[in-house]
DNA sequence: CTGTGATGCCGGAACGTTCCGGCATGCCGG
DNA sequence: CCGGCATGCCGGAACGTTCCGGCATCACAG
């Protein structure tokens, strides 16, 4: 049933079209709250449009003298190019997708590393959209994935768009993304266990999440890997990934009350560890005396909490800036495939492990 | 210097100029790995590229079939429309701007609020970018103000644009946006209040940033109505908006032992709270029961504070997304300039106020 | 003088979608 | 029969920028 006009059609010439008529937007800016268009530009510096886009690109082949004027005529005029023009002609979005572990998008560190990523992509003009399961998958122009879970589907699917991906961590399923900004995790929990000991402790434990994600393995890693070497099992309690407060609070009250020797709590979950303080006090011991605290993830709680919690500031915000900025890169051709950068955290001592 | 190549070219017929051959892009999703065009599903379906768009917009005058073969068509070639194209046609960008005051971005409450506003962004298809004052302004749709400041020259500037713009409160400035979103700050105080004096509080005071901002100057507004309703004087200590924990435990420091009568603080920075309970421990007294405490700006450091602190939950995140829902409104003529809505906010009980 | 290369400019076509108005067909009323 | 209207399709042009290759001019070497 479909119809062919052209053969329907009567033979003879057919009556012209009216131009489409648009105030003076083909000719570009002439009304004064029309944005300038690169036409503009090019007529009031006296050039081609060609020359008028390689003297603010820096491409082609302009004389400086062109340039300026150029350069001065889009000034004056506040040319900003049109960004749906360009990305069109080049195939390209301008925009980069984020997802986030959708379990947990009320994680202070995950909106801080979202806040993260929108900042770094605004300082290289780019926009950012949030990937979830819920929406068909936009175009863009390249993903950044932070913390990948392995049992996550919507992850799989991205992972193998063939899109340039940057991961928050590695990912823990088949294949990693074409870059990684990862930090020492294992190693810092390292550290931590050397500063608990070194603070007196000889019975630590830890509550962590399962292995879906690579930071709460490489957490529980470093954790065996430090008792492993100081010739001790490993006490370890595992909670879900997305685990509630009080969850993680009923687990930690129960192995203290099954092994009394712990003598030092470190606690994954972020938040976690602030949840045990009153729990003591419940018990009347007190937080950074009779057990030493620490948390994996610190935040504004932790720094808040009586006594201040020692911990490992992920930096999530920064993190965030990093993996945008890598996948710019990757973007610009300035890194290739495979790259992995290593995002610094840091041991914060506070006083809940400052036993004097 | 300009040179006119028209007068200088030897007349005769030019050249034909060999077609720019891109892999069959013209044609449209034809290779394995290009992405499906409209042309791809147009053909595919047997209509024109016009019937092919209106079919899938629902524009246009478009049988059922014709409309369903299309839609088909769509969907078995993972057809997603090209964004920039459509932009472009229609001098559009896709994207929204966002601001929240550059002196507070650390905080727990705006990163949850960007993080409101991009989601409810991506559910609108909207993309994200966020305007500071180091970058030159882009080309967007509309505008979101989280908390604008009356002195912040970029925000005058952003107010003063011409572009649909919502604000997160007032803007304490001169004229409003198109669209506000706001909430009950003095009513919710109001209640605060109440509360503390049903704990047996009669002495309170409060301490707050300064009235740059709405709602600091509601919080202030809402303490001093209601203590003129009970013949009290207010006791009020200002700090500025963006003092640092330290300066506002000092001041509330000070202002007890100025007034050692006060028997409940409220705390309008966000997460000062949590930092007055050590500064009472210090001093012997049990924060909840020698002095009530509550905080006007909710979070997780309140929730996991000991005692966990009475608190104001703004609901930053549904913030954000009801701002970024009420541009899109705007936006689509499904709301108008003038637009106000309610963002909900409540009173969050907690021991640090149920004096027993 | 001729040929080559460098410099600096240029116009046409491309990108993918939307908008606009034209055209063909069928139905109904006068 | 003719005219008007509704329905459903259609192609051309527009949007603003980039890419590509052509052309003119000049300088230098053989």
């Amino acid at each position: 049933m479909v119809r062919n006009q052209s053969e329907t059609r009567p033979a003879g010439p057919r009556p012209a079209r009216p131009k489409d008529v648009r105030q003076g937007a083909s000719i570009g800016g002439v009304g004064p709250d029309e944005p300038a268009t690169l036409l503009t530009v090019a007529r009031t510096a006296g050039v081609s449009k060609t020359t008028a886009s390689d003297a603010l690109r820096g491409s082609g082949r302009v004389s400086a003298e062109t340039k300026a004027r150029v350069l001065a005529a889009a000034a004056a005029l506040g040319y900003v190019p049109n960004g749906s023009a360009r990305h069109l002609r080049r195939a390209s979005t301008g925009t980069i997708g984020l997802h986030v572990p959708e379990v947990l998008t009320r994680s202070v560190y995950y909106m801080a590393f979202v806040f993260g990523v929108v900042q770094g992509a605004a300082d290289n003009d780019y926009d950012v959209t949030l990937i979830t399961s819920g929406r068909r998958t936009p175009r863009v122009d390249g993903l950044v994935l932070g913390d990948p879970m392995a049992d996550d589907p919507l992850v799989a699917r991205l992972m193998g768009a063939g899109l340039p991906t940057v991961t928050c961590e590695r990912f823990p399923g088949a294949g990693q993304a074409d870059g990684v900004v990862l930090s020492q995790h294992a190693e810092t929990v390292g550290a931590l266990m050397d500063h608990l000991s070194a603070s007196g402790a000889s019975r630590p434990a830890l509550i962590v999440a399962g292995d879906a994600s690579d930071w709460a393995a490489a957490v529980h890693g470093g954790f065996r890997d430090w008792c492993a070497r100081h010739d001790l099992e490993p006490l370890v309690r595992t909670v879900p990934f997305d685990a509630p407060a009080d969850e993680v609070r009923r687990a930690a009250r129960e192995l203290l009350a099954l092994r009394p020797e712990i003598d030092a709590l470190v606690c994954g979950p972020a938040g976690a560890a602030a949840g045990i303080g009153p729990l003591l006090r419940e018990e009347g011991r007190v937080p950074g005396r009779d057990l030493l605290l620490a948390s994996c993830v610190d935040s504004q709680a932790m720094q808040l909490a009586d006594p201040p919690i020692t911990s490992i500031d992920l930096r999530p915000r920064e993190a965030g800036v990093r993996c945008a900025e890598l996948l710019f890169d990757l973007l610009a051709g300035r890194a290739r495939p495979g790259a992995e950068r290593v995002h610094p955290i840091e041991l914060i001592v506070r006083d809940s492990t400052r036993r004097a």
